[in-house]
DNA sequence: ATTCTGACA
DNA sequence: TGTCAGAA
C-alpha cells in the first residue's frame, strides 16, 4: 500500500483497477483491455500498478453504453472525447452525432444485406 | 491483499 | 472474456 493509494481512500482523488471494475460493473480483465486499445491511459504508480483518475468512472460507463450498442471499441475510441452526453442525456456535439449516423448507415447496409441472403436462402427452404 | 503480464485445456 | 501462473 503506497502513500497514493492512501490518497484513494480518503479523497477519492485515484483509485486502483478492482475499485473502478467495482463501481462501474466492468470487470479487471476489461478494464485492462480497454487501456489496451487506447480508451483509457491511467497513470501508474511507483510499483506499477494502475492509478485511475476519479472521472474516469464516468469514461468507463460511458464506454459501456457505447459497448452496449454494439459499437466496436475502436468506433468508440473516435466517438468517446465527444461522448459525454451518452450517459447524461444532455446534448450531444455534433462530431458524436455524425459518428452515431454513420454507424447507423451500416448497420442498415447490414440489414439489407442479410434481407437479401435470407431472401435467396428462403426459396431453398 | 492486490495487481501485473502473458498465455490458453 | 475468463482464468491460471509466477512475480512484485
Amino acid at each position: 500500500m503506497l502513500q497514493s493509494d492512501i490518497c484513494v481512500r480518503v479523497k477519492g482523488l485515484f483509485m486502483q483497477i478492482g475499485a473502478l471494475s467495482q463501481r462501474t460493473g466492468v470487470s479487471i480483465r476489461m478494464l485492462r483491455h480497454y487501456e489496451t486499445v487506447g480508451l483509457l491511459s491511467p497513470a501508474r504508480t511507483a510499483s506499477g500498478y494502475r492509478s485511475f483518475a476519479a472521472d474516469d468512472v464516468a469514461t468507463v460507463r460511458r464506454i459501456a453504453v457505447l459497448s452496449e450498442a454494439g459499437l466496436t471499441l475502436s468506433a468508440i475510441r473516435g466517438l468517446l472525447p465527444c461522448a459525454r452526453g451518452a450517459l447524461t442525456g444532455e446534448p450531444p456535439c455534433p462530431a458524436f452525432r455524425a459518428g452515431v449516423r454513420a454507424k447507423i448507415a451500416d448497420i442498415d447496409a447490414k440489414m439489407k444485406a442479410l434481407s437479401e441472403s435470407r431472401s435467396i436462402l428462403s426459396e431453398w427452404a
